[in-house]
DNA sequence: GTCTATAACTCGATAGAC
DNA sequence: GTCTATCGAGTTATAGAC
């Protein structure tokens, strides 16, 4: 009956973390919310934290897993942002990126958490890098901006989205609106393909130096001389 | 000598959040952190969770003053983003944004807390707000963007990057460089001034319906057709 | 592998001395 | 306004019966 007590502390462990958060983790709420005794924590997994630990990396697995199929079709920077309301309507009634962010508020003090919420989002953003991958390599950016680096904004971002609608549902819901339209933005930037490209290049190639004085021109310079 | 424990208090509850997180600000590490008795948590505040809403208000003030001027400053995009960093830098050093997020993952399952972090967080997005009115507004998405949204994602995104620093510092480097490389983008429409305005208002117009197909014209469609 | 019982501790909160 | 002392509940973790 081993293997079936480690799954339900696992669950067990999940589903504490979405109704009482990071803060009322406990050996007794998880074991209660598991229907196994609270002993059975130490027995299996040493200690609260090693716990948390191993059900941070089973639930990443397993909510990625859900969406694999879904982010395997998306072709476009529209598709994608439309896919990205449905993860977060679906993840936010589950409760599951929540969890995320509650053990990733866990994680700041504690290593061993940070280990393995670092390797439960690098799932998610292994995810996203793909599909941003497909996205970009046949636009105006492609070789000009970090894909990788895209994907762990985007999945902190997320999570950060997340803990701020626990505060202000309203306002979370404002942010995601203007995203879409920032989104649009980005989408303009590759229609337009090799000119916006030149334009890119320029710019980044200013390097990180600060670029005060570029944006005054903006009115009038549509076209900047190409290199 | 009331006040002055009431201000140690609250900042001896900030400072525990930043060394403790959320699950080990007790009232007794707090007082520790404070030099004052633990029963002055009760008699000044009437509770822990009390006095964890009014250290973030308190909090939230503080950091929010220290950047107010350079916020006014601010008038190009690369200008913010370049602010960014700063700010990221010197919270990230003072712990003080990760404040926030601990006080946001507690908020989740506890009324009192959330309504003070949004208030919190309110200040540094009525900040945000005013420098990205006065960048929009003279730019080709005057208009077609809800600034307000705009700031409350950027601040949201930040809480969940520095979350993130958190648990992986490497990628979260990553993730503000590629934000910094998209921010380029955006300066590109930026500059695009008219034409990118046309576009972007045509994106827009599609609405929320999916964008599909429209990506793949990228390559070879410079020039959409004018509406 | 699972349970009970328990040790040793920390928690929020209060009563009462000063 | 600040302190000590304390209650009752909840915590991790272990020892030992089954």
């Amino acid at each position: 009956m081993a293997p079936q007590t480690r799954a339900r502390l696992l669950a067990g462990a999940l589903q504490t973390l979405v109704e009482q958060g990071i803060a009322g983790a406990s050996a007794r709420s998880i074991a209660a919310a598991a229907g196994v005794n609270q002993g059975l924590v130490f027995y299996h997994f040493g200690s609260v934290d090693n716990l948390l630990a191993e059900a941070c990396r089973y639930g990443a697995e397993q909510r990625v897993a859900r969406y694999r199929g879904r982010f395997a079709a998306v072709q476009t920077m529209g598709e994608l942002v439309e896919l990205g309301r449905e993860v977060h309507a679906e993840e936010r009634a589950a409760g599951h990126v929540a969890t995320l962010a509650q053990l990733l508020a866990g994680a700041q003090h504690h290593p061993r958490l940070a280990e393995a919420t670092a390797a439960g989002l690098e799932l998610w953003i292994a995810e996203l890098e793909q599909v941003l991958e497909r996205i970009v390599e046949r636009g105006p950016m492609a070789g000009l901006v970090d894909v990788g680096g895209l994907a762990r904004s985007a999945a902190a971002g997320f999570v950060g989205l997340e803990l701020y609608e626990g505060a202000d549902a309203a306002g979370a819901e404002r942010a995601l609106g203007a995203l879409e339209q920032l989104g649009a933005a980005v989408g303009v930037v590759e229609e337009m393909g090799p000119l916006a490209r030149r334009m890119l290049r320029a710019r980044l190639k200013r390097g990180s130096a600060p670029v005060s004085g570029s944006a005054e021109v903006g009115e009038d310079a549509a076209c900047a001389p190409p290199e």
